[in-house]
This record gives structure tokens, C-alpha cells and sequence, in this order.
DNA sequence: CATGAATGAGACTTCATTCAT
DNA sequence: TATGAATGAAGTCTCATTCAT
């Protein structure tokens, strides 16, 4: 349901080395999706075991396709998990900034960010299993690969800080990057305790108010000193 | 530095399968501190190169042994991650309640919370890259294995704001064991970003008192209501 | 430019399957000769990767056609190498053949012989990589298929010796085939180290002249004594 | 028998993390020779089977190895085959330098020169189809690795023909590299075309005999004239 | 207790070949 | 005929673990 709204702006996946079909033959139905195939298959597989104990066979069994078939649309096993976070993050990060465009105060922004990334467990527990603990698995990875793009998501939450600050109603002694890191810790941390343990289905509404309740009242700005 | 405010409680590491030591040879002065001298370089390896990433005679050449004696104190390397993570969090943890016996008001409490846990970063950058970072390296062995121990260290977070809400210092409308999720996660998050960057050392002491204020700020009962 | 001293004597290789060309479709010109152009490339190829280090893919970008197409003219990978070689010592046999219509004497003859091979070096240093070099790359193939081929080539210069020794130029006391054997390796001997080495472009032909003299003197009947 | 005569002049073949055994335990009866008999096993599988077309496993269990011991005394499959090529290169060359230390005139240091590498190949098959044709299977190989240690080998040979001219009793209108080279690609000649069909066993002295005979009388000054 | 050479199971990845279009 | 995406068999190499010394 979550990934529903994140509609897909990737090129439509093709083999590095296919050109555009010859002449207009709009062949093949879903065919273009084999790497969004891969991809989603792949976050199920990591989701359950883990990305080093995941066998790329299996990944390619869950998709259907064969052990060779991953190499075409990635260029190993690592390229698999890095392009796994950066395709999400960056839907997560459109969603989010698409979903920002209609919240106008402050408040509402940051509760919009709070909202955005907890709401991504509901339908998607895997991916969120995925981005919460087995990105950090490679500690590798993450310097060299997926940092930047992370570093783009933790700007928009650091904006809304900003904003807000500039705006008048959040405090303004603390540094707008710092409160993104927490931020996200906050949520993030949550999400890994609750992949870790059983999940709490209906509690993920509640704890997203209660956490949203608690760092915006410790964020707005003390107009009554 | 930090380290050294963790005296070594545990059993004094005897191998396994220890026996009677042969004769009367009183030959190595600080030998019951291999497992202990294994532990410190797996800490320092793991942080550098990742658990998986890792081999284990890696961490034998970096604690001055040979291969086969790892496994004269753990069981497998996976033991090793096990172990080192329960082995410090339980440290950490112990050294978190001599600090908090000395912390009477709630506010002082959750203070000394974040304080332990950013102050960790101070002298033992490679310590906080492993229980960061590595905590979430294989999701099976903290799901079967870590976890208890870790559960026990966000319970005493989650005392310390219990305690607050009873003492009507802070809000009550929050689930402590929540809040203790938030609170570890996002001085996790600012540990995980501060890992993969680079380090602003200074920066620390004052991300702790920043990130304490707004937590402290969004958890106080409003009582002017 | 030595090997426009080849005209190709094959039929015009047909792919196997060939059928009628679909209706009056006169659309390419230079067509027939895609199995030459395979060839072509993969001598190229061949040459500077050496035949297992090569992909088939490869020498199908190097020849301008799809991967697929090289299975329309060659059974496998085995039988490029293989048709490649016997073509070419097939060539190389035939040039041999006219330009010793030209040489009446033993002495002549033999010279020419010597010239012939080295002097491919001269224009297609890929060919000459690929007989000397690539000819040993499977010891299988050479002996099952490429043997036959190749053996006609050393009959021919063993015939130029026998020639010489019934005509009383050349000693008797050696074996023809041997002889050729011995002149066949000398020259591949030249070759290989000239293309394991830096080619010393003019040398070749001093080297011919040297080689030449020397095994002639060898050869020649001491009429002396 | 041939071999025999090359003692081997390496270290104990010790892998590459092995200290000197501690105290003077001359332990293990015949065990330092795990390197050689690797690579005795390598000779006899890559000669029937060629290099390619052989697995490593194959070569392990040729040498009653693990699979995985080949990696403790070779970097890789390749080094293998390089090791193997210099490691008998460098035998053939001592083994040539003794003999010729007991030839005085120029004609008889020639004749060694042929009987030696000649010689290889009564005992040892194996070895001379892997060098002569298997060694040249990969261009890259020989080109970066192996040219240096066969050089010297040619340089031995250069080096009697110099002396020789030096001596006054081989012609001096000849490069000593360049004869070098042709007599050592006569006897490689000898050798393939001998390794791709049956061998004639007793035909190898004569034929010995024979290459002798012509190449020295191609070699020899001319006084009379 | 300690060592480290040896083991061998198993993963990743390549690439020759096929076949639907 | 031609294409090139897809296949999947199979090989190289790694590395956790063992065990004789």
C-alpha cells in the first residue's frame, strides 16, 4: 500500500547494454520491470535472511529469473543492495517532499516527516528490515555508496528544521543537521527494535504520534520566556 | 579513556576447556586476558572492515595469536560478535547505573543517559562503530542472541523515564519503553552519521547537550497548563 | 597487404541455414562476406587476448554483428578457432604453392619458403600471433582437428627439401620431414619471440636473409668432399 | 631420469605465512615437497588435459591435496602454470650450465645445447608438452611473467654462438639473439609436432643427431672460402 | 594451552549458447 | 537472416574450522 504511492522514475530497467526496441513494437507486456522484479525479490530475500546469508540464487529464484539474469541489471551482489537503498530512499524522499508540498506550518511539515518514514513500515516491513539493519551491514558500502543519497534525505528533514527555525516556531540553539540525525535515529530506532521483535500492528499509528508529540514539543520555539 | 571506567567484571576468561595448568609453570604473567586481548582487536578490526568483511585470522594477527585460538575462547566467529556485543553493552550498562547512582532529579537521569552513551564516542570511536554499526550486521544472531542483553540496556532507559513519570517530573502520555527506543536511537543515529563521516570532535559534547535539551524539553510535564 | 596475396578460395560462406533470401529484398550489398568479417575479427581479437581470454561476445562487436550470428556460421567457439586456422594455413599454403611456381632451384626454393613465412609478419602481425601463438591453445583441438591442415603445410616444405636432395643440392643424410619440422620451428621461434617482445619492424627481413643463409648452409650437399 | 639430474634448488616450498619450524624438530619425513608435488601433479594434468581445459580440483587431487591447499603455495591457477614453467626453465638452464661446463670447443657446447633441451624429452613428456605448447595458451601470461625467466634461457644460448664467433669457429655474419632464437624454435618445432602426434621414442637421439649436424654446418665458419 | 597448515564446502560470477521476436 | 536478452552449468577461490604436533 505504502509503495503504491511511490510510483517508480527509474528508467524502465533495461539491461545495460539494450537499446530502444527497433521500430515502435511496444512488445512484451510487463517485461520492463525484470529489474524492479529483481529488486523487489531481493528486499524479501534480505528482509528474512539477511544480506550476507542471502544467496544470489535465491534472490534470483524469488524473482523468478535466472542467477545469471541479476548480473545483467547489476553489477554484482553489492551493486544489488546498494541500488536496493538508493532506489528507496529516493521514492521515500519524492514521496516526502510531494506530501510536504500540501502541509504548510511547521508543524504539520514535521509531523510529515514522522509520518512519511514510520508509514513506510506498515505495508512494507521487508524494505523497512532492509534500510534499518542490513544497510548498515557493510559498513563499506555505506561510505562509499549509499551515503550520498542518504545524506539528500537527512538534508530535506534538516530543511524542514531550518524552515521552521527561520519561521519562528522552532527554538533556534540547536543546529538543523543534528536534530535531521536525531531525527531519523528516533524513527529509525524504532523501526529496528520493532523488526526485531514481533510486530505491534496497530501500535505504529500511536507510536508515531507519541514520538511526534515529544520532538515537536521539545523543538517549538518557548514563546512564553 | 571512557574504557577504562568499565572495570572487567566477567569471570576472568578461562579457555573452555581449561585444565589444571601443566607443572608448575608460572610462565605468562598476563595470560588470562586473552580473551580479553581478542575481544579488544575484534572490536577494533570489526570496526574498520565490518563483521563480514572480516576474517577471523584477521583478528587473530591483530590480538597476537594463531588462528586455532579464537576458537579456544568462542565458539565461532559468530560467537565473537555475540560475545563482544553482550560483553560491552553490559559495561556500558553497568557503568550506566554507577553513574546514575549518583543522578537524583529525573532531568540529571536522563541527562547522564545521553551523556554515557555519546560519551562512548569520545575515546572509543571503534567500540561505538561496532555497537552501532555491527549490532545490526547479521539479523539472525541479534534476533536469537544479542537481543536479550541489549533489551535489558533499553530498559534502564525506559526506568529512567518511568521513574520521571512517576515523580511528575515528565509527561505522562508516552510509553517509556517508546521513549527509550527514540532516545537510543537517535543518539544512534547521530553516532551512525558521525561514523561514516568524518569526525567533528569537538562537535560532540555539544550535539549531547543539544540533543538533551530538545528530548528533555519535549518530555517535561507541561505543568504551566 | 600480404594477405591481399590471398584471395579467398572458399565457397562464399553461406550461413549453414541459409534459405532463399526473403523476396527481392537486394538490401545488402557486401553481405556474403559475414563470415569473413567474423573471421577477420576474431583474428584481431584473438591476437591480443589470446582465444580463451576472449569472449565470443567480443568478436562479435569486433565483426559488427550480434553474438547470435556468430552460431549462424560457426558450430561453437572450438570451431572459430579451428576454421580460422585451417583457412588461413589453407592461404598461406596456397600463396606458398604459386610463389614456388616461380623458383626453380632448391636453393631458391627453400628461400622462398622462409621468406613466405616470415614475410606474413610483415602486414598481418594478428595472423602471425594467431598461427604461432594461438595454434598451441588447445591442445585438443590442434590434434583432433587443426593437425591435418597443418601437416599439409609441413609435407609442402618437406617436399621442397626432398626436391632439393634428389636434385643433389641438399645433403642426404636428414630426414625431409624433420628438416621441415626444424625450418617450420625456427621461423615460429622468430616469430613468437618477435611477438612476445617489441617487433623491430625492420629486422625481419635481415632476419630472413640470416635464417636462410644459415639453414642453407647447413643443407647444402658438401660437394667438397 | 632426465629430471633427476635437476636437483631442486628452491626453498622447502613452505607456505607463505610458515616460520622456520620451531626449535630443530626436523619433523615430518617428506613433507616440505607439498609445493613440488603440486606442481609435479599440474605438469602430468595440464599436459593431457591442457591448461584451460584442467580444473584446479583436478590438480588438487593429482597431488593428494584439498582443493583449497593449491591457494596456500600459488596465488592463483595461473601462477601456477607461470611457477611451474620458470621453476623448470630455471632447472633446464643450471642443468645446461653444469653440462657445459665440461664442453670445451664451440661445436660440442652447441651439440649440448640441442641433446640438453632434446633430452627433456625422453623422460619427461609431461613437461615438455606444457612447455612447449601449454605455456603459450595465454599470451598475457607469457608476455608479463614467464618472457623474463625464458629469456635467460635464450641468452644461454645466445651466449655459446657468441663465443663461438668469438672463438673464430662459427661464422660472424649472424646475431647471436637471432640464431638463439632459431635454434631454440627448431627444437620447440621438434618437440610440438612430436607431442601432437605419437612419439617415436628411439628417434629422438637421431633426430637429435640430425638437427646437430645441419645447424652446425650452417653455423660453422667458412675457412675455406 | 597454543599453533597454523590443511581442509573442503559452497558462493559468486562468467560466458558460451539458445531462441523468441 | 539477424538479434541480444536470457539462461544456467560450472569453475575459481575464499575462509571458517579442525587437529596433529
Amino acid at each position: 500500500m505504502t509503495e503504491s504511492r511511490f510510483s517508480t522514475t527509474r528508467e524502465p530497467g533495461k539491461p545495460r547494454t539494450s537499446r530502444a526496441t527497433r521500430g515502435g513494437r511496444a512488445s512484451r507486456a510487463r517485461e520492463g520491470d525484470k529489474r524492479e522484479r529483481i529488486l523487489r525479490a531481493a528486499t524479501r530475500v534480505f528482509a528474512r535472511k539477511g544480506f550476507y546469508a542471502t544467496k544470489v540464487s535465491e534472490v534470483a529464484k524469488a524473482a523468478g529469473v535466472a542467477d545469471g539474469t541479476i548480473y545483467l541489471y547489476f553489477k554484482n551482489k553489492d551493486d544489488l543492495l546498494v541500488s536496493l537503498f538508493e532506489d528507496r530512499i529516493m521514492l521515500l524522499l519524492a514521496a516526502l517532499e510531494r506530501a510536504l508540498a500540501e502541509r504548510p506550518t511547521p508543524e504539520e511539515r514535521l509531523r510529515c516527516v514522522i509520518e512519511m518514514q514510520l508509514g513506510l513500515l506498515e505495508g512494507e516491513r521487508d524494505l523497512a528490515e532492509v534500510i534499518t539493519v542490513n544497510l548498515r551491514q557493510s559498513t563499506r558500502l555505506m561510505k562509499q555508496y549509499a551515503a550520498p543519497k542518504f545524506m539528500l534525505y537527512l538534508d530535506a528533514i534538516a530543511r524542514v528544521v531550518a524552515e521552521g527555525q527561520k519561521a519562528g516556531a522552532f527554538r533556534t540553539d540547536v543546529s538543523p543537521h543534528l536534530m535531521a540525525r536525531t531525527i531519523f535515529g528516533a524513527l529509525d530506532g524504532i523501526i529496528m527494535t520493532w523488526a526485531l521483535g514481533k510486530a505491534e500492528p496497530g501500535g505504529l499509528s500511536r507510536a508515531s504520534t507519541q514520538v511526534a508529540d515529544v520532538l515537536l514539543a521539545g523543538l517549538l520555539a518557548k514563546k512564553e520566556r
